[in-house]
DNA sequence: AAGTTACCCGTACACCGTAAGGCTGTCAAA
DNA sequence: TTTGACAGCCTTACGGTGTACGGGTAACTT
């Protein structure tokens, strides 16, 4: 390609900074827009010259979405447990609102990366230093994971339409046979009406009431009189 | 290809037998196997064939998705509406535990069919019928969706790992500093123990106390004396 | 029997991930 | 200063993908 003339200062790549490129180019148009070749373009760099600093494309997926797992906000003290996992979850949220595609990565779970694994020690740790048995914790992490993961994709797979959001909703609206679908027109006219923000955190508080339930419903197996 | 002789009888092709195949391919080897040439292959014709009885690839997929959701068994009567959510979720949680690659289609949400209409009508139905604001039925809904299709992945995919279970999980928690990540570690070892079975169901009892906890919350906001 | 239509095939294009091997600029040891 | 090694980049190539296009053929309609 483009033979550099000497003057040119030529920075070299690294791991650092295809991740950083790839994270850019899934910004912007998303997983599918994220290939191997369009990646080294947008470095000045030829395809294959990047496995000489990543392994293969999976090995770059699974490092996009720890670095993104890294942006969460990771609490130092969990010991009042319920802010601790309402911080953790409520930055994850508006991280992963920023980079969706990240969602369906993290649900996929092809490797498990440093970063993520702080975070599932963090959650994991505040569910069971809350008191909460292995089995309780167990299915609590997933119902958080969970509920991050399929709130958030919901909402932004509704936000990042590539046509303008009200238009398909109108479209879709048209073609449902309303007198059939009552409910569920009802539940897209909400869908388009509201904005949806306070939605996660309520969906947040759901679980986190749940899980406390369960807990003080094990701790005390017979009532008192 | 093979000049057919005029004896044979040349079963036709249609949408039908195309998503039929479609799902053999993709519960043989996954999504990933599912290829228009192959696809082609197993119903004896060429890769272009297809393309007179559906539109394209992404055709495909939402209509395989569909008829899978198709399965799930929806009730009548949700004048019970917890019995009839439970039903549901339970029979579409054996049903997607069976099609697991069908959870990950359902979440990109690309197109919504027929069945899928359906099984939404009938669960906002049974929400807002037991009681449930717009907006409660809203969250719930998707609460209800997502531990459906969250949960039964993270199983299904800790269980369809090509290589055997434990020798995986025991390579990772040989490669986990377990100093570091004492939940983890314990975490970890509690899905390779377990039969998680009933899990599913302990969680979707969750979900629902927590929804009828809002709905009672909100339907009297003045409590008695 | 003739005409029409629905279906199927073959070819071709642009893209993908990546294996194998060649060139080159940099830097340490001799 | 010369030499050698080596890491980083490039080129080429292979087998895969989805699908646009056009030509043939079997079967149904009139």
């Amino acid at each position: 390609m483009a033979t550099r003339t000497s003057g040119e200062p030529r920075i070299p790549l690294s791991t650092e900074r295809v991740l950083r490129a790839a994270i850019e180019l899934a910004d912007e148009g998303g997983l599918e827009s994220l290939s191997m070749r369009r990646l080294g373009q947008r470095l000045g760099v030829e395809a294959m010259s990047l496995y000489n600093h990543v392994a293969n494309k999976d090995d770059v997926l699974s490092g996009i979405v720890d670095l993104v797992v890294g942006e969460f906000s990771i609490p130092d003290d969990v010991s009042d447990w319920k802010a601790a996992l309402r911080q953790i979850y409520t930055s994850a949220n508006k991280v992963l609102t920023r980079h969706p595609w990240a969602c369906t990565l993290m649900m996929t779970a092809s490797g498990v990366g440093p970063w993520r694994k702080r975070y599932m020690e963090s959650v994991l740790g505040a569910l069971r230093q809350a008191g909460c048995s292995v089995e309780l914790t167990h299915l609590g992490f997933h119902a958080l994971d969970v509920h991050l993961l399929g709130y958030t994709i919901q909402v932004s797979s509704f936000r990042s339409l590539p046509e303008d959001l009200g238009e398909m909703g109108a479209r879709f609206l048209r073609d449902l046979p309303e007198d059939d679908y009552p409910f569920l027109a009802e539940h897209v006219r909400h869908h388009l009406e509201e904005d949806h923000g306070s939605e996660f955190w309520f969906g947040l508080e759901l679980v986190l009431d749940g899980i406390e339930r369960r807990r003080d419903a094990q701790a005390t197996p017979i009532s008192p009189p």
